[in-house]
DNA sequence: AATATCGATATACAAATGTATAGCAACAAA
DNA sequence: TTTGTTGCTATACATTTGTATATCGATATT
């Protein structure tokens, strides 16, 4: 299937990661980031229902199937404390409250889009073994 | 920072996930594949170690700084059931063990580098609030 | 014969993560 | 005045995930 050659060839065409041994800790942090932002169940149901445009609490929950308001809360909070959601309170009686994504949660998508495009040749190649 | 109409131009040219209300399980099970794959204490760790080429248990537990062996093996297992890391029994004796990245592991270092990327731009939109 | 290495597994426990269910203060609508 | 909506929080529990430590059979080394 692949020869160790070809596997050597292919490392010096890959991205950074092939890198890693001679700048470890900066993108180690950098994945770990990355990881930690977008892990939990709810996470990227979140941001992507976020995609569209800014939606209010009970909105989120509705759009969300099964979530309840406890996971809700707590992974908005996270969101938020890592710089992906904004949460917008509006100065009206009553208070109007709205979520957001910031511009690094829009820039969430390039990461998404990856592990798309990996998920769907991974689930063929799975498939068709 | 960011307006409604920026957004929505910046929308029309983003990747697959920005469609996915037009597609949506096919992608949503694509990126949980993904997301199960590399979530877990050690499975970048590992992933890292081996993209340089096999490994032996040993090898791999020396290499990853921390790691028990219940984790290691437990993880590796993990990796094995969904086709990311091969595990290579040679015929010598005694049984001599590697374990070796799939194709479709080594196509993960895109997914990695995206989150890379994330990440190390995350920071600096972070830290210079 | 005693000790070490390989490739793990067993048992017990701790911590993190997620679920289920109820409730609550502030307002608004009927 | 009762009923409903919004945006949550509280409590209790179940499940998952990870740690610590010990051990084991097969083989090699001294």
């Amino acid at each position: 299937m692949y020869s160790n050659k070809d596997k050597a060839k292919e490392m010096k065409d890959l991205g950074c990661f092939s890198e890693v041994k001679q700048c470890p800790t900066r993108y180690v942090l950098a994945v770990n980031d990355t990881l930690n932002v977008i892990s939990g169940k709810w996470k990227l149901s979140i941001i992507a229902s976020l995609i569209h445009g800014k939606k209010r609490f009970k909105e989120l929950e509705r759009s969300i199937e099964g979530i309840t308001p406890r996971m809700l809360s707590k992974e908005l909070k996270e969101l938020e404390i890592n710089g992906v959601v904004k949460r917008l309170v509006h100065n009206t009686r009553p208070v109007l409250i709205e979520y957001e994504l910031t511009e690094s949660g829009y820039r969430l998508t390039d990461v998404i889009d990856a592990m798309i495009q990996w998920g769907l040749a991974h689930r063929q190649a799975y498939m068709s073994e």
